[in-house]
DNA sequence: CTTCTAACCTAATCAGATC
DNA sequence: GATCTGATTAGGTTAGAAG
């Protein structure tokens, strides 16, 4: 594995000051990970409790993350497994990490290290069978954005991750627009501002 | 209140599987 | 090679915790 080290200095905490929309609706009374001794209803219907970062576990992710701004699914778990965060929340702190250096390269106009090997260490193909289609495309029709809660029912009818249901939906969105269901978020009306057809 | 950060989103693209 | 579809990316928004 070439351990490819970019020149830049430590990151430390990364300033990033794009929140400029504050609607302010919370409905969702969505709770800390911190405690972690709460129900699974205590979830709620919407986004997936906040898992906020041990400190240790941040200094974990940063030095991954130096040494190696685009890791593979391989490196991914592995760091998942040694600070005990599951792997889609790994994955989910690189592109957000990614996306805040990224922007004050930018803004510093200095140059981004870019891709390093996107292909290499992907994670493999997750192989849905024609049940399970089925039974998303069930869930797809009646809701497009369904909440952790429905995405963890979804996971458990499926077999498969979580996760896996998530990038599902995403694909599906994109791919098949137009179709009923429960109507956007402002982020997604926001994003679709600009007319498709 | 503001700032930080995790979660989530779209759009584009890469890539594996199948024909 | 064309098509379908899962995986990853850039770049953005949303929202709770912390300052």
């Amino acid at each position: 594995m070439p351990a490819e080290v970019h020149g830049s200095p430590p990151a430390s905490l990364c300033p990033c000051q794009s929140v400029k929309f504050r609607p302010g609706l919370p409905e969702m009374a969505l709770l800390t990970a911190l405690d972690d001794t709460l129900p699974e209803e205590a979830q709620g219907p919407g986004r997936r409790m906040i898992l906020l970062s041990t400190p240790s576990q941040s200094d974990a992710l940063r030095a991954c993350f130096e040494r190696n701004l685009y890791p593979g699914i391989a490196t991914k778990e592995e760091l998942a497994q040694g600070i005990d965060i599951p792997e889609p929340r790994v994955q989910i702190w690189f592109q957000n990490e990614r996306s805040c250096q990224l922007r004050q390269h930018r803004r510093q106009s200095r140059p981004w290290p870019g891709r390093r090997d996107p292909q290499k260490g992907r994670r493999k193909r997750t192989a849905i069978t024609g049940s399970q289609t089925a039974l998303l495309l069930r869930a797809f029709e009646k809701d497009r954005f369904p909440g952790i809660a429905a995405r963890e029912e979804l996971a458990r009818e499926t077999g498969l991750p979580e996760s896996r249901i998530q990038i599902w939906f995403q694909n599906r969105r994109a791919r098949h627009r137009g179709q009923s269901g429960r109507a956007p978020t402002q982020a997604s009306i926001r994003c679709n501002a600009a007319p498709i057809g």
